[in-house]
DNA sequence: GCCGTTTTCGGCCCGACTGTTTTCAGTCG
């Protein structure tokens, strides 16, 4: 059994038991245990097998008996009873906005409610109004979010999200007085997709630039304004809320509505054992009960004797007890990039000569660039033959005859075929650099199958490289059924490097993997996919997912020198 | 239900908004 399959198990006993009105600390128990899981980079299944499932934090004896029935038994006895005791599909409910326990209780056991469906009729013919508790104002706004939902039921990737944020800093950033415009919340923390952008500021005269804010072109709908915040909705449906405060509260206000929820539940927790009292305002001396503010989140993290957290780990796993000990990992930088190897020119389905990418790659400061067109593998768009390889190879030999100032190297992004051999000879292979594997096609196999054909690419001597390892694309395609562990040990064992995709509907690897691959000791390495200059950018996308999984510098291969990148790929 | 630099028992984050319950519960982030 899956470690998200047991997540979703947990998730809704945490939501079972809130509609029951239980004990909140003991839902927070189940929902901790949640976000736990979620973020374990091991199978859950093996913790079971090994008796290790205790060392999960927020997993205790009660939670770990239930998994261990789940894992093993495929069922959970009390789960079952605890679901009996309600409507079907009640948790469901749960998802509406402005839908809560009492609420979605009140609806299923009331009025038989079960789906978003039934409950729209039951709000046009004014049951929902006659409701205890509930009147037709709170009927007409559950109805406004069911329709919102309906609109937009979709977080957005990471990529769209930050090019409309930036659209919308660099149309605010001369604002006079206004300073500090930064995006908070999940965008902040590099997650992956994004429900809606919080914007961050200071400025002399706040409510001047909600004004500017709520006017700007692409603003399609505001939906409140005041003088210190404003919400809107841009071109796209995506909803921006924006917030100004004064300057020297700016430290305590980022950190905030940077979150994670439970990173701030985890601090705040701790800062009470503390004697301190933390919030968006700043921090209060329980005892004295005077409030301290902090222009900087560095001066925020340092009042409670904290090393600064970098957004990106902000996911309460324990990188708190790290900080408390300044232990945390210094995590990897954009500067520390020196090359990229997965590059594509117009040799096959790139866009623009070898030389121009070269000379793109050198004004992004890179000491390298490794080509990895397409072979000729089925299927691939354009992919070279043995003779276009052997062409290759001879122009860019001239290349870096007349390039200077920045090292070519010479690669394929090799396919790997159903069966996990390679579409192109050992011999051609053995003649460049860097040979980077991938599967394209028949990525619906089952686990051992397509599991067991990644892992005889990488047994091959030549391949130095594993490309976007589960071929996902967000919101279009499921990742293959990847056994990640087993490939990442075999990548261990085969000394051979996963790469993390920064394109930004792949970011594959993912983070919780990108941890797993150092835990295991994998070199990684961040690749943009890059078929146009403009997408060398996309590094950034690989950068945050690196740092999501607290990959520091020395884990990541295209931040080493040239000689030592050679030496890793054994020339 | 979990957990320990006060604790194996007694704690467990903080604040804002909204609607309707004349004093606050429910929901959200």
């Amino acid at each position: 059994m899956r470690n998200a399959e047991v997540a979703r198990v947990l998730q809704d006993i945490a939501d079972l038991l809130e509609i029951k009105g239980e004990n909140r600390f003991k839902i927070r128990a189940y929902q901790r245990a949640v976000l736990s899981l979620e973020h374990l980079t091991e199978e859950v299944a093996r913790l079971v097998a090994e008796n290790r499932l205790r060392k999960i934090s927020g997993v205790g004896e009660a939670i770990a008996a239930k998994i261990t029935e789940l894992v093993n038994t495929g069922h959970l006895r009390c789960y079952e009873e605890l679901k009996a005791e309600f409507p079907e599909g009640i948790s469901t409910l749960l998802e509406i906005p402005g839908i809560g326990p009492k609420t979605a209780l009140l609806l299923a056991s009331e009025l038989g409610i079960k789906t978003a469906t039934d409950l729209e009729a039951a709000i046009d013919d004014g049951r929902v109004a006659a409701l205890p508790r509930l009147g037709k104002k709170t009927a007409q706004n559950i109805r406004h979010h069911l329709e919102t939902l309906r609109r937009k039921d979709r977080r957005i990737p990471l990529g769209e999200a930050l090019t409309i944020v930036e659209e919308v800093v660099s149309r605010l950033t001369d604002f006079p007085g206004l300073k500090n415009l930064t995006p908070a919340g999940s965008l902040r923390r590099f997650q992956e997709t994004v429900g809606d952008i919080d914007l961050m500021g200071t400025a002399d005269d706040p409510e001047a630039v909600t004004r500017a804010f709520a006017g700007l072109p692409l603003v399609s709908e505001v939906l409140a304004r005041g003088p210190t915040k404003a919400s809107v909705i841009v071109a796209g449906g995506l909803q921006v809320d924006l917030r100004i405060v004064a300057h020297d509260e700016f430290g305590s206000l980022l950190q905030h509505f940077t979150g994670s929820k439970q990173h701030n539940i985890d601090l705040r927790e701790r800062a009470v054992h503390l004697g301190l009292s933390l919030s968006e305002y700043g921090i209060t001396e329980i005892k004295a009960g005077k409030l301290e503010k902090f222009a900087t989140e560095e001066a925020f993290y340092a009042r409670q004797g904290l090393s600064y957290i970098p957004p990106e780990i902000r996911e309460g796993r324990d990188e708190i007890e790290l900080a408390a000990a300044h232990k945390l990992p210094i995590l990897l930088v954009r500067e520390d990039i020196r090359g990229d190897f997965h590059v594509h020119s117009d040799w096959s389905d790139g866009r623009e000569s070898l030389a121009d990418m070269a000379r793109a790659a050198q004004a992004c400061g890179y000491e390298y660039i490794g080509f990895s067109d397409h072979s000729a593998g089925r299927g691939i768009a354009h992919g070279l033959s043995v003779e276009r390889v052997r062409q290759q190879l001879a122009e860019i030999k001239r290349l870096n005859e007349t390039i200077s100032g920045i090292r070519i190297l010479s690669g394929l992004e090799v396919d790997i075929r159903a069966d996990g051999s390679l579409d192109m000879p050992d011999e051609l292979l053995a003649e460049l650099d860097i040979v980077t594997a991938a599967v394209h096609s028949s990525l619906n196999q089952d686990e051992a199958k397509i599991t067991a054909r990644i892992i005889k690419a990488l047994e091959s001597p030549h391949v130095d490289v594993l490309a976007h390892p589960t071929g996902r694309l967000i919101q279009q395609r499921e990742p293959a059924a990847v056994d990640m562990e087993a490939v990442l040990e075999a990548a261990r064992r085969t000394g051979t490097a996963i790469e993390i995709n920064a394109m930004p509907d792949r970011l594959d690897l993912k983070d919780t993997h990108v941890y797993r691959a150092r835990e295991l000791g994998v070199r990684l390495v961040i690749g943009t996919d890059s078929h146009h200059r403009d997408h060398l950018d996309n590094l950034r996308f690989g950068i945050g997912v690196a740092r999501r999984g607290w990959a520091q510098a020395a884990d990541i291969l295209n931040t080493r020198p040239l000689a030592e990148v050679m030496e890793f790929l054994g020339h």
